[in-house]
This record gives C-alpha cells, sequence and structure tokens, in this order.
DNA sequence: GCCGTTTTCGGCCCGACTGTTTTCAGTCG
C-alpha cells in the first residue's frame, strides 16, 4: 500500500474517532501521523521494512503498528473494525456547515439519526429542536446547511477562489476605513484546492468595514455577522470570510490567519519556548494568555515576527511544516522562484489542434506580454479528438512558424515561436518516429489515455523519457483537480528515469492540472531533475497560468535555476539541443 | 495518540461567533 493511501485511512480513522466524541488530541494525532507519512522523501516501505517509522517525530508505537500493518498487509484490523461501527451517514453529516461530532453523536443517541436524509426528516418534523441544547434556530440553520450542500461545492480550485477574492480585495483596498487588507489562509498559501476564502483587513472603525463588506453584490449569503469578522457566500458558492483587526494587530493577524494550522502550532510553541505568547493579536512578553498592550512586543510586519522567534521570514507557500522550521533557523530557506523570471513557455496549443488563437495571435500577444518565446506544441495525430497533427500537418505547420519568425525578426523584434508537438504516448512507443520528432525545437511527450495498471502506466512513461528527443513529459499524473484521480503511477520510479536520462518534468499550470503536484517537486529537486512551468494554453489568456505555476513550483521549494524556462531564448536553445547531444 | 532542559503523566494553540443558555458548549478556523 502506497504513503498516500496509508495517510488517507490515518485521516479517516481520526474522523471516525472524532464522531465517537474521542480526545480531540487523540484524533488529531491521526492528522498529524497522515500529514507526515505524506511528507516522507524516504519509501515508506523501506521505513518499515528497517522498524525505522518510530524515529520519526510525530509516529508512536500506536501509529507505528498500525501503519506497519497497512503496509505489510494492505489491511488494518483496528481501521476495518471502526468503520464497520459507525454508520457512514454520520460522516457526511459531518460536513453540513454547523454540525460537529457533538451534535450528531446527540442526535444519533436521541433520535436515531445517522443519515442527512434521516437529519432532514427529522428537522421538517421539529423533532431537532426540542432536543436538550438545540432550538429553532439550530434546526433552521441545519436544514439550510444541508440545503447549501447540495446546491454548492465545498471545495474549489485555486483559479476560482482567485477570480472571486482578488476584485474583493480591491473593493476592500479603496474603502477610507480600511489600512491594510490581504487575502489569508489557504489561498494565500496557494493550495491548488482551497475550501473557503480569508481576507484581513486593519482598520479604526472594523463594524463600518464589516457592514461594508457584506452589502457588497455577489454576496447571496451572510452566514455570520459580528464586531470584526463576517463569513458570506459569494456567487458561485464560495465561503468568504472577513476580519477587521487594528493595524498595529494586522501583521500578527495575518500570520495567524494564514496559517496553516500545524505552522501556527510551531509558531506558538516556539514562542512559549522564549517565554512568550503569540496569537492573532500579537506576541506578548507573557506567560499567561493576554492581550495586555503594555506587554506586547511590537512587531511592524511578518518578518518582525519570525525575527522574534529567531526565524528569517518564511513565504506563505511554505506554511506547511514541511521542514521549512529547521531550513529558517539555519537561513537555509531556498531563494524561490518569482513568476516575472518566466521567459516564455514550452507547452502550448494553436488552432492548428485544439487551440483558440492562431500562430499570429500568439505571437503578437506572448510578445506584448515581454516574454522570449513560446513553443507551440499541439497534439499528434492519436489525438484525434483534439484535432491532433500528423507528420504531414506538423511539417506544413513548421514551415509557417518559421515564416512568422521571419516576419517578427524582420521588424526588430527578438521574440520567437518555437516548433514542437505534445506527442502521445501510446501503448508501444510515441505517436511520432524519432525522424519527425528531431525536426522539432520543443518534444513534450504526455500520457492521454492511461491504463489501470501501475506497472504499465510507469513503464510507458519511463520509456518515453528515455527517448533523446524527448525533453520533458507534460502532466506527468493525468489528474483533473476535484474530478479526475491521478491514473496509478509510481512517480518516484518516473523521477528516477528523468533523472537518469536528463529529461525535465513539467509543471503543468493549468489550475486544473497543477500537475506534477507541488509535493513531488521536493523529491524531483532532491535527484537534480528540472522543471518546465507550462500553462498548456488553449488560448492567449492562458498565459496568465504562469503565474499560478510558479506559486506552485515555491511550493515545492523550487528556485530560479531549476526551472528551465527561467533561461533566455539563446540559454534555452541550448538546453534543448543537449539531451540529443549526449545520448 | 504523542511527547519530554517543567520527562513516563499531564499537558497538547486559542479566540470569535452562534445559539442556547443565564454562564456556557459547540463549532470553526
Amino acid at each position: 500500500m502506497d504513503k498516500d493511501k496509508v495517510a488517507e485511512i490515518l485521516v479517516e480513522i481520526g474522523t471516525l474517532l472524532e464522531l465517537k466524541g474521542e480526545n480531540p488530541f487523540k484524533t488529531r494525532a491521526y492528522g498529524n501521523g497522515a500529514r507526515t507519512i505524506q511528507g516522507l522523501t524516504e519509501p515508506l516501505e523501506k521505513l518499515v521494512a528497517e522498524k525505522r517509522l518510530g524515529e520519526i517525530k510525530g509516529i508512536g508505537e500506536a501509529l507505528e503498528q498500525k501503519i506497519t500493518e497497512l503496509v505489510e498487509t494492505g489491511k488494518l484490523k483496528y481501521y476495518d473494525e471502526l468503520k464497520a461501527s459507525i454508520p457512514p451517514g454520520l460522516i457526511q453529516m459531518l460536513e453540513i456547515s454547523g454540525l460537529g461530532p457533538k451534535k450528531i453523536q446527540a442526535m444519533q443517541k436521541k433520535l436515531g439519526v445517522d443519515s442527512i436524509a434521516k437529519l432532514e426528516a427529522a428537522c421538517k418534523a421539529g423533532k431537532v429542536a426540542e432536543l436538550d441544547g438545540f432550538g429553532e434556530k439550530t434546526q433552521a440553520n441545519i436544514l439550510e446547511g444541508i440545503e447549501l450542500k447540495r446546491t454548492y461545492a465545498s471545495k474549489h480550485r485555486l483559479g476560482d477562489a482567485l477570480a472571486v477574492a482578488e476584485p474583493m480585495l480591491e473593493i476592500l483596498r479603496e474603502h477610507p476605513a480600511v489600512i491594510r487588507c490581504s487575502t489569508a489562509g489557504s489561498l494565500r498559501r496557494f493550495k491548488e484546492i482551497i475550501g473557503d476564502i480569508d481576507l484581513l483587513a486593519s482598520s479604526k472603525k472594523p463594524t463600518e468595514v464589516i457592514n461594508f463588506f457584506v452589502t457588497q453584490p455577489g454576496i447571496v449569503k451572510v452566514l455570520a455577522k459580528g464586531e470584526t469578522k463576517a463569513s458570506v457566500i459569494l456567487e458561485g458558492g464560495i465561503q468568504c470570510d472577513l476580519r477587521v483587526v487594528s493595524d498595529a494587530e494586522f501583521p500578527f493577524a495575518l500570520a495567524y490567519f494564514t496559517g496553516s494550522k500545524e505552522h501556527n502550532i510551531v509558531m506558538r510553541q516556539r514562542a512559549i519556548q522564549r517565554g512568550l505568547r503569540l496569537n492573532e493579536y500579537g506576541l506578548f512578553k507573557s506567560t499567561e494568555e493576554t492581550r495586555d498592550a503594555k506587554l506586547l512586543v511590537k512587531c511592524a510586519d511578518e518578518a518582525e515576527i519570525f525575527a522574534k522567534l529567531d526565524l528569517v521570514f518564511v513565504p506563505p507557500e511554505l506554511r506547511e511544516d514541511h521542514g521549512e522550521f529547521s531550513a529558517a533557523e539555519k537561513n537555509d530557506l531556498p531563494k524561490l522562484i518569482e513568476w516575472t523570471q518566466l521567459k516564455g513557455a514550452l507547452h502550448n496549443h494553436s488552432t492548428w489542434s485544439d487551440g483558440k488563437n492562431t500562430l499570429e495571435e500568439i505571437a503578437a500577444h506572448m510578445e506584448e506580454l515581454g516574454l522570449e518565446y513560446w513553443a507551440i506544441t499541439d497534439h499528434s495525430k492519436a489525438s484525434f479528438q483534439a484535432n491532433g497533427l500528423d507528420a504531414k500537418r506538423l511539417r506544413e505547420q513548421i514551415v509557417e512558424i518559421k515564416k512568422l519568425n521571419e516576419k517578427i525578426a524582420a521588424r526588430g523584434s527578438d521574440f520567437r515561436l518555437l516548433t514542437g508537438s505534445e506527442v502521445d504516448i501510446l501503448k508501444d512507443g510515441l505517436d511520432f518516429p524519432d525522424e519527425v520528432l528531431a525536426e522539432l525545437d520543443v518534444v513534450v511527450a504526455s500520457l492521454h489515455v492511461a491504463g489501470s495498471n501501475e506497472a504499465e502506466n510507469t513503464k510507458r512513461l519511463i520509456r518515453a523519457a528515455e527517448n533523446p528527443h524527448v525533453h520533458m513529459l507534460g502532466h506527468l499524473t493525468g489528474r483533473l483537480l476535484l474530478e479526475r484521480e491521478a491514473y496509478p503511477l509510481n512517480v518516484h520510479a518516473v523521477i528516477d528515469a528523468c533523472a537518469a536520462t536528463g529529461t525535465w518534468i513539467e509543471l503543468n499550470c493549468n489550475p486544473w492540472r497543477f500537475d506534477l503536484d507541488w509535493r513531488h517537486w521536493f523529491y524531483a529537486k532532491s535527484k537534480g531533475v528540472k522543471c518546465v512551468i507550462n500553462p498548456d494554453a488553449h488560448r492567449n489568456a492562458h498565459a496568465g497560468f504562469l503565474r499560478l505555476g510558479a506559486g506552485m513550483a515555491r511550493k515545492g521549494w523550487l528556485e530560479r535555476a531549476d526551472v528551465v524556462n527561467t533561461l533566455n531564448l539563446k540559454l534555452l536553445q541550448n538546453e534543448l539541443k543537449r539531451k540529443v547531444t549526449v545520448k
């Protein structure tokens, strides 16, 4: 059993224990264990075989035993029994906003409610309101929560969230009572999937800002509204929370609400170790919880908070408790890539296959953006649904691109389109023979039709990496976020093959993909595999994905030198020729 | 369930908001 599956089961055990009313710290231990396992750089099987799991912080005796059983037998008796003892409907009920383990337990015990359907019926019959600790309002809120869950998804892709969050932030920034404002939460950390949008503002008149916020157009429902905090649902169903604090509190609140929760826990612990107390209002010279301004350690921004805890500034993307503390202590954090360092992209489409813009439109737009190059890598013929090119059309396209480049050069511009193909990885090799691939500037090899056999998929990708003409593997795992899982694949084996052959791996920055996942780049980087941040653009507006892709690369701790398309055109062209030469 | 320059037990981050209460429990982030 692989580590993702193990982590998934540990998380589920935590949830099930929560529903049983277990000690919250015990349930959290399972969640922590899951994150630890997921973040391992060594293969889990190896750690289990060598009995070294217990040496890892956060994995104790109980977790070691359970993980070992899972890895060695693919099953866990404790988990099966636990799962059998809890109706699956209860887990779904946990997803209803406002319902937690305690209320769910109470309703199950007293009303026999063990599914959302039964819960809805009990509310409509007025039975829930009669229970101790419940009332009319709670009952109505549960019904509304059921409706909201039905209507709206609880998870959203980063691109969709940014599209509504950034305009809202601009509106707040314009308000005269707002001093500073920022996104926070998973959005600021650039998680590929976010639950809700967190906004933070500082002001001397918080209530005024809150009142302004909840009356903005595009808000379909106000969930909660207090003096300093409001929660609303935006059109499209994304929840958006705003907190308003004083300007002196702003850096502390920003750090706090940016999280992650795991990162914050370590921050607080570091404060306590230094005889200080950290919360969202400040850092205090006290061992007691306090908000006493006389005890406040003033910090003008987040960097000063980190400094007081003997850390250098940790960029929001790295705040996942994934090793940022040990690196920040030693001033050993990576100098993360900036999206403005990207000079072009190497995987894009045009009207020749399934793209929406012509070669001329693409060249004009990308040059206008200040980029130096843009590779046209339309689909190969096996992707007939995408109007893939055969060798004849591909050669015609090469001629067109060369002509267009000559025109661009004639008016004194250094911008260039590059010729290329996103060649399909078929069952028995690539969709073009080597002599055709040899005519191209850029070759991206992608697996579009994968099988269900992990070994087979892995073998196909490794064989593609071994081809001297293939520069990079495209969207390696084939996942579509919130829609389709990655196909079964031994990612580490493919990364190893790329390391051995000098093949690059794409970080496809279409917000549906973000593939390869940021979590794998630690390993890829450790093996010396280079990244290419590609928008896989099907229309000119998709060039904007580059910014998101750079954010994902930052989450994967990548620096400028790790990313091929930070090179200027000349250096890039040298690199593109290198693989064939060394073979 | 994990952990230990407060070490094998007793903590574990903590405040805002809501709804139900009349001082607090549950939920959320």
